[in-house]
DNA sequence: CGATTTGTTGACTAATATCAAACTGTGTGG
DNA sequence: CCACACAGTTTGATATTAGTCAACAAATCG
């Protein structure tokens, strides 16, 4: 699919855009880039001059402290903008990587900001998605805080999932996640040792599997039992009609 | 001060604004009211349709899970306008209250957005503002994540005096933060029991104590060193020059 | 096919939670 | 002014969760 195609139908889930708006999108110069696996993308101390948008596979968010360690933010999917924050906010305070290989579209700030300025639906829907983007974050800090491990991969699981089912990606109960152990412990906060147990009583309870880049989801209910799992976090926007 | 003055120095302090922004600020209606401490102002589900400035006092944003704990998700202080997402988010997905005696002012949602549309810049001001309380949350999970109870504390508290200093509310090494031992390990995924014992280690070793609803960082340096605290991530304008 | 990454296991340790009790301090009504 | 109530803090003992280390097995990649 056309990058700026992609961009209008993510907008257009959760904000009324005019064929006038839409148009403005599809003119929009896009800059499609292959990156192989597990490559910055850019790094915190960067001042970017375009945002991402991913179009093809999966991406991080993520911050090094001092001592080496690496806390993931957020994982990315087709269709997400990760770095859109970088619009306004100069320097970048985290990195984004890919974590599998994947098809990028850049896009100019400059560009994107005279759109912006010209299309104050397409502002507001690029704010809204800031602001979506800033609720996972919320829901992220009630995982870490809150939830015991178990709990908290069950979460992290089931809002992936969630998301991917919006875009069509899960099917069979299964979708693919190019994550692996190591790296569910750096966003969980739990080491790779722990992760692997946890993932091994789950599979023990035929509740959920993941191998080969991909999570098959055999019981979701107890998953989002086990989760607390509720997506409206997510702003889908049945929950939201227009104002 | 004045509630429009209050907010167009605070959106100034990131944000070119020209004297017609500026005035058209000013004309803004706020409904200034004064709460208690404890008080909740808008809750999760809510579809609230104004924004909330505290003009004075202290507020916190949290979620609680269906096992009735409650998740604390930042803090704010006087100039914050803790609930600015609900401009583009319906419902909210969180709490937000009062955590002392506080003077709020009351934006209607309407207001803002014919604001918003009429003068770009304060639209820019206004989602910037949104997306440094994103990079604070994306802080508070590797927060979470990554570091031990003490240093956890530490880069809280060292984030609380930060962003007070900026608004000139650190006086002789003390500033207000009106938290109860309980709340601090809500806000940090501790146990009131641990709380106790780290803020006892700190207050033996002179780094820092709490009471009274006064933070006093004896020792900043050893605050900053324990908590790896950078405080890039606030995205100061003076990290961030003009475009 | 060897090399490297990823996953798995067991034994042990460290961090933090839980529980229950006692001890502040502060404000209120008698 | 005292006594009581209450919210907040402190303490000790014990339990639980998750981390560390080290080795090995399995999968993946070139």
């Amino acid at each position: 699919m056309h990058a700026t195609e992609m961009l209008i139908r993510r907008l257009r889930v959760d904000t009324h855009l005019s064929e006038d708006d839409a148009q403005a999108l599809k003119s929009l110069p896009v800059h499609v880039r292959e990156f192989p696996a597990d490559t910055p993308i850019v790094l915190e101390g960067d001042r970017p001059s375009q945002c991402c948008l991913v179009m093809n596979g999966f991406a991080c968010r993520s911050k090094v402290v001092m001592q080496g360690e690496r806390q993931i933010l957020s994982f990315h999917i087709p269709g997400d903008i990760p770095d859109l924050q970088s619009l306004f906010l100069k320097i970048m305070d985290h990195d984004l990587a890919t974590i599998s290989p994947a098809t990028l579209g850049f896009i100019d700030h400059a560009a994107l900001r005279a759109l912006i300025d010209a299309h104050p639906a397409i502002a507001r829907a690029l704010w809204r998605e800031t602001l979506i983007d800033a609720a996972i974050f919320r829901e992220w800090i009630v995982n870490m805080g809150v939830r015991p491990a178990a709990a908290r991969m069950a979460h992290l699981l089931a809002e992936v999932r969630s998301r991917m089912a919006a875009i069509g990606l899960v099917h069979d109960k299964e979708f693919e996640f190019p994550v692996t152990q190591a790296k569910l412990g750096e966003a969980l906060g739990l080491s790779t040792v722990h992760v692997n147990r946890v993932l091994q009583a789950f599979r023990a309870e035929h509740v959920l599997d993941l191998k080969k880049n991909t999570v098959t989801i055999t019981d979701y209910e107890k998953v989002v039992a086990a989760a607390g799992f509720d997506d409206s976090y997510l702003h889908r926007s049945r929950n939201d009609p227009p104002a």
